[in-house]
DNA sequence: GCCGTTTTCGGCCCGACTGTTTTCAGTCG
């Protein structure tokens, strides 16, 4: 039993209470577990075993027995009574916008209504509005609520919607009069999908801003538009708010809008144990603000240092700042290359020179060039008799170049039975061997975790790429022991690759906090094929630092001579341990 | 249902907006 199924059931039953009625805090509580069991970086089912079921926030108790029955039935009693009393289906109902569990509940007792559809006919026939607390307004909403539920695109990948929001933010400040513009929300915090677009600013002409804001080329339509806040939605399926700001308040503001909700919830509870007020407006005491101006007064009223926005979930991170003990995340400039980019030499579309010259563009020193190897031919997997060819041209270039150098790197596939698809005799060349899986997903669990291991036993396997295969909205990640998998990387110093294509990002934050914890190294590549998909660099830095990474946790940090020099200790070391 | 430098009971974050209401409940972020 993973904790994403432990936390999935707590949220159901969350949602069920809510329905019934119950007490609100209790559900807070079930929800604030649930939050804090899929943030783990250890399986809940080992400290389960241990007895330190209590040590995770949130969980006392009553709570750890119930984590206890589920792993030991696989369900909740709880859950399974809550199901008889109220139908699940109408957990749909909580996601159709401006419909919560009080009226969800109005309408199943009243009218017996529990499917999407029954919904819909009784809207359309206007039963709804005869209701008690409904009116015509509330029945045009719901049907419009469902059509968007219909349509709705969902959480979109953090790397497509963050350019959208960058050039709204370019055109805003080249067209219209602002003093200070900010990417708030989970954007901010660089979630690895987000909802929608949240820009905060201050301006001496707010109603001028939200004019040229309406009037962008993106812009479909426009939801709400007033003098402190504007919504529209944009092409591309997403909404944006735009606000509006008073300058005394903008760092409140900014601590507010960027969240999480759940930080959110901490500080303020923080602020209460201080006889403070924290909320959009500023810090109060009393009647008497005393700050919220600059971001890290928030901060600093609860004797809180600032914390970077990638931390702020709710794991941790309020713990550790009040210990004195917030990691000193890895910043965007410290990573000085990319280490995993494909040439012509297998299916990449640019020359390695093209690539060197656009990495020079990016600030970069270096760039693992990592082609696929001969079997996979989909992906025109370099055969045996080419690795030369392809390693006297790196090597070459670097002789030339007084830049960018370039690492002689292999992607090599893992095969069905965890064997590599080139031989040692040829592994052994490469500066740089980065294993991973491009088929057989469909394995079971055990034998997926054991072709990657076998893999990172292998002395010339420097990183495993993409450990968990997943494609963002569209394909699961393949299961895996990922504690088991980490164990082992610490075990051979095998470093785990956050593959920083925008549809990837693998691993993920979470995984990526554990990999640290267990003193794993990480290593950041952007898996690109076309030069200007190294444009994704940043947001595997994100995930690293959403993953608490600092510079010594990552690879990239290096700089070209002693990464090689790092890559040549990892091999001689793991040869030794062979021998 | 959790939790404690206002502790083992009585609290639990905060405000805006909407629609349905004569003063507020529900929803949202």
């Amino acid at each position: 039993m993973k904790n994403q199924e432990v936390a999935e059931i707590f949220r159901q039953v969350a949602a069920l209470l809510e329905i019934k009625g119950d007490n609100p805090y209790r559900i807070r509580a079930y929800q604030r577990a649930a939050q804090n069991i899929e943030a783990l970086t250890v399986e809940v089912e080992e400290l389960a075993a241990k007895g330190k079921l209590e040590r995770i926030p949130g969980i006392g108790k009553d709570l750890a027995q119930k984590i206890k029955e589920i792993l030991e039935t696989g369900t909740l009693s709880l859950y399974e009574e809550l199901k008889q009393e109220v139908p699940p289906e109408l957990l749909k109902f909580l996601e159709i916008p401006g419909m919560g569990p009080k009226k969800a509940k109005i309408i199943y007792e009243t009218l017996g209504i529990k499917s999407l559809e029954e919904l819909e006919k009784a809207c359309l026939e206007h039963k709804l509005s005869r209701l008690p607390g409904f009116g015509p307004k509330t029945e045009q909403n719901i049907l419009k609520g469902l059509k968007f539920l219909q349509q709705k695109v969902g959480r979109l990948p953090l790397g497509l919607v963050l350019p959208w929001a960058e050039e709204i933010v370019a055109l805003l400040k080249a067209q219209s009069p602002l003093e200070r513009i900010d990417i708030a929300g989970s954007l901010r915090r660089r979630r690895e999908t987000v909802k929608d677009i949240d820009i905060l600013i201050t301006s001496k002409k707010p109603l001028k801003v939200m004019d040229t804001f309406v009037g962008l080329p993106m812009v479909e339509e426009v939801l709400v538009k007033g003098e402190t806040k504007t919504s529209v939605r944009l092409r591309q399926g997403i909404n944006v708010d735009l606000r509006v700001v008073d300058p005394q308040c903008y760092g409140a503001a900014l601590a507010y809008f960027t969240g999480s909700k759940a930080h959110n919830i901490r500080i303020r509870e923080l602020g209460v144990q201080r006889g403070l007020k924290i909320n959009e407006y500023g810090i109060f005491r009393g009647q008497e603000r005393i700050g919220g101006k600059e971001e890290d007064e928030v901060f600093a009223a609860v004797g809180l240092p600032w914390i970077p926005p990638e931390l702020r979930e709710d794991r941790g991170e309020i713990e550790a700042a009040q210990a004195g003990k917030l990691p000193h995340l890895v910043a965007y400039e410290e990573v000085k290359g990319d280490a995993h980019v494909h040439s012509k030499f297998s299916d990449g579309a640019a020359s390695i020179e093209e690539i060197a010259s656009y990495a020079q563009s990016l600030g970069l020193k270096w760039v693992g060039i990592c082609d696929h190897s001969q079997g996979l031919k989909v992906a025109g997997g370099l055969p045996k008799e080419k690795v030369w060819e392809k390693r006297e041209a790196i090597r070459s270039f670097n002789k030339r170049s007084r830049g960018v150098k370039l690492l002689f790197g292999t992607e090599v596939d893992i095969l069905a039975d965890g064997s590599l698809d080139y031989p040692d005799e040829i592994l052994k060349e490469f500066d740089l061997v980065i294993a991973a899986i491009h088929s057989g997903f469909k394995q079971d669990e055990g034998t997926l975790t054991r072709r990657i291991i076998r893999a990172m036993k292998n002395p010339y396997v420097h990183v495993i790429a993409h450990p968990t295969g997943r494609l963002l909205g569209e394909r699961e990640p393949y299961p895996l022991d990922m504690e088991e998998i980490i164990r082992v990387a610490k075990e051979t110093k095998t470093a785990l690759e956050i593959n920083a294509y925008f549809k990837r990002l693998d691993l993920n934050d979470i995984h990526v906090r554990a990999a640290k914890e267990a003193g794993v190294k990480l290593c950041i590549g952007t898996d690109a094929h076309l030069v200007d998909q190294m444009h994704y660099l940043p947001l595997g830095i994100a995930v690293a630092r959403r993953g608490w990474c600092e510079k010594k946790d990552v690879l990239n940090t290096l700089d070209y001579k002693g990464l090689k020099k790092h890559l040549q200790e990892i091999t001689s070391w793991k040869l030794k341990q062979k021998a």
